[in-house]
DNA sequence: CTAGGGTTAG
């Protein structure tokens, strides 16, 4: 794209003809001051109507009524027509041209819609082939003609164009003081990928508006310089609500839910409006940070606000993955189910939730249900129902889809997809089949591919197989802690005790420190209690302890063996179980069933993945105190009852 | 005319 958009350079500029010399005088014609202002009615009128329009045939009819009202070489109306025409989300190319070609004397606003649709549309090269012949023919640009050639460089990625035009932009002058094509040149560098040239842009523009400093703001963002943003957000004298917005967003892209929240609540307090846009990166935040009490308190902020998950798709779809994510599927349906509109969004979160909760069969059912409506699946639908498939060891059903993803729906496999095949294989037990998957793929496999292949190595313990699968992965993500531990397990579960050590080295060599490993717990009044592996530093430790005694001792009764191959240390088996029984989910859950009312479900989130053993003892203790446990680790949502995981023992 | 938005696997 971009070595085809080179070809077309800027033409040298030409001397600028003065209006009247271009229009013959034949096609001054004396017009009846009472008759001109009837034409100037019509067009308005014309004009107005055409803004109502919302399709491509309502368009088309206006069009028609133009031209039978004899206005086919009105550059006013037509201009709009163009520019309603092309900003519809449907390619309507050439019809803009075809309109523009029956003018004969198209004024610069004509001009620069047709290079704006271009830019739209496409083919983006087109925009600056008008421009060159808009000058040719002795037209001159006006500042919207920058803009528009500037989007269709964004749109390219094309920064050696955009810098020509900021030139040209400079040498024709008055041109480089537009605010607007200063907003539009910051945007142009941002999108290219030069920042900095962007920011001199700013620094340099003699007027700036808040426009101005938003785009700054969402580069800095984008690029994960929060600090930078916020600076910048600091020295801005009149915050809008997109600006406030744009820093809300920005901390919940950033992973920094918290601030995100912070943040909101700010521009709350100094009574900026909050819309739909706020709301998404709102309930995004509530997604990461995964707490119940903040999830029903989003929703309520949606609900007031008037963009509530019933009449808007993108706040619904949101809330559905929301509540997906602080452990609640059945809300999440809710939610769905409440919906009027429903798009890929919607279907894709709701799949991939349930896939996430073990509901595999909720899962492929709802991915049928969504076949019969007009929604097409896309990728990410993909990969929910694949994962659905590989939790409930749905071999066929998975293979099935993989091979109709292409040739029914046309997505086209990714790596992504291919990791969910060989995690659906190698789960299976398939290891062989699975390694031979990675081997055959058509593209480079990444870190997904390789982990998902160690994953089943772990499940079904085959050091050898992991031992490809690992080598792979040092090589792809050196840094990546949970790779080695993962193939630590591996070695140990096996009893090969030198390898573990050896593997040991080779992370002191690189530097590479465990993650400690961390539970939280909601109690009452949704106060966070955060538990590390071995903590004592709860003020109630002691009765944390205790009661965690009690319930083992209740637990062997039930018939709950301590599974002391989780311990990757070579040491005594009293030393084992009693580092098994300091993982810090089980502190989480003693001090859950001792902060909350009995029957009360008790949710824990977890940062690393659940041991062997604590996920039996999670299963026994379910039983044992007839309580629903749910825990949240980096993967995925266990939902513990009666003596039996959702996640059917393979996670 | 220009600025802010949702789903992704180990």
């Amino acid at each position: 794209m971009v070595s085809f958009y080179r070809k077309f350079s800027l033409i040298a500029i030409p001397k600028l003809v003065p209006q009247e010399q271009r229009l013959p005088r034949s096609t001054k014609i004396f017009i009846p001051f009472s008759q001109l202002q009837q034409r100037k009615l019509l067009e308005v009128r014309l004009v107005s109507v055409l803004h109502g329009c919302t399709n491509l045939t309502e368009i088309k009819q206006v069009h028609a009524h133009i031209l039978r009202m004899g206005l086919e070489q009105c550059c006013y109306v037509l201009t709009k027509l163009i520019r309603i025409l092309t900003s519809l989300h449907v390619p309507v190319h050439p019809y803009p041209y075809l309109v523009f070609q029956q003018v004969k004397y198209p004024n610069p606003f004509l001009w620069t819609a047709l290079i704006r649709g271009y830019a739209i549309q496409g083919p983006f090269s087109e925009s600056v082939v008008l421009y060159n012949r808009m000058r040719r023919e002795g037209t001159g640009p006006v500042s919207f003609t920058f803009s528009a050639l500037f989007k269709a460089c964004g749109a390219v990625l094309d920064v050696n164009l955009g810098r020509q035009i900021h030139a040209q932009t400079i040498v024709i002058g008055g041109f480089a003081s537009d605010l607007y094509v200063g907003n539009t040149m910051i945007d142009m560098y941002v999108k290219c990928g030069f920042l900095n040239c962007g920011r001199k842009v700013f620094d340099e523009m003699g007027e700036r508006d808040v426009v101005s400093w938003t785009e700054l703001i969402v580069a800095y963002a984008k690029h994960g310089d929060m600090d930078s943003a916020g600076e910048l957000f600091q020295g801005l004298p009149m915050k809008d609500m997109v600006v406030w917005t744009a820093m809300v967003t920005g901390y919940a892209q950033n992973a920094r839910p918290r601030e995100a929240l912070q943040c909101f609540e700010k521009m709350q307090e100094v009574g900026v409006e909050t819309d739909d846009v706020t709301l998404v990166g709102v309930i995004s935040a509530c997604a990461q940070l995964g707490a119940a009490k903040y999830a029903n308190w989003v929703r309520d902020v949606a609900e007031k606000s008037g963009f509530g998950p019933t009449e808007n798709v993108v706040v619904g779809s949101a809330l559905i993955d929301m509540y997906s994510k602080c452990g609640s599927v059945e809300e999440a349906y809710k939610i769905f189910e409440g919906m009027k509109e429903r798009n890929v969004f919607s279907y894709s979160s709701m799949i991939v939730g349930f896939a996430m909760h073990g509901c595999a069969h909720a899962a492929m059912q709802l991915f049928h249900e969504m076949l019969k409506t007009e929604t097409r699946p896309n990728k990410v639908t993909f990969i929910g129902v694949l994962t659905a498939c590989s939790h409930a060891g749905l071999v066929e059903q998975g293979r099935q889809l993989f091979l109709t993803m292409d040739k029914c729906f046309g997505v086209s496999p990714l790596a992504d997809h291919y990791a969910c095949m060989v995690d659906l294989l190698g789960r299976a037990g398939r290891l062989e089949e699975a390694l031979e998957l990675v081997e055959t793929m058509p593209m480079e496999p990444h870190g997904g591919v390789w982990g998902a292949l160690l994953g089943a190595c772990r499940i079904h313990g085959n050091p050898d197989i992991a031992q490809i699968a690992a080598n792979h992965l040092f090589e792809l993500e050196p840094n990546r802690i949970g790779n080695y531990i993962l193939l630590s397990n591996i070695y140990a579960s096996a009893g090969r005790w030198d390898d573990v050590s050896s593997l040991r080295k080779l992370m002191r060599k690189k530097g590479l420190k465990k993650n400690p490993g961390c539970s939280w717990v909601e109690a009452k009044k949704g106060v966070i209690h955060e538990f590390y592996a071995g903590d004592m530093s709860h003020p109630k430790s002691i009765e944390i302890k205790q009661a965690l005694d009690d319930l083992l001792d209740i637990l062997k009764a039930h018939g709950y063996q301590p599974i002391l191959s989780s311990v990757t240390y070579d040491v005594s088996n009293e030393e084992k179980q009693r580092i098994l029984m300091s993982h810090s989910e089980k502190l989480a859950l003693a001090y859950g069933l001792l902060s909350t009312d009995a029957g009360c479900s008790i949710k824990i989130m977890k940062n690393v993945r659940i041991c062997d053993d604590c996920h039996a003892f999670m299963c026994s203790a379910s039983q044992a105190t007839g309580r629903e446990i749910v825990i949240r680790d980096n993967m995925r949502f266990h939902h513990f009852h009666d003596g039996a995981c959702s996640c059917g023992d393979f996670w």
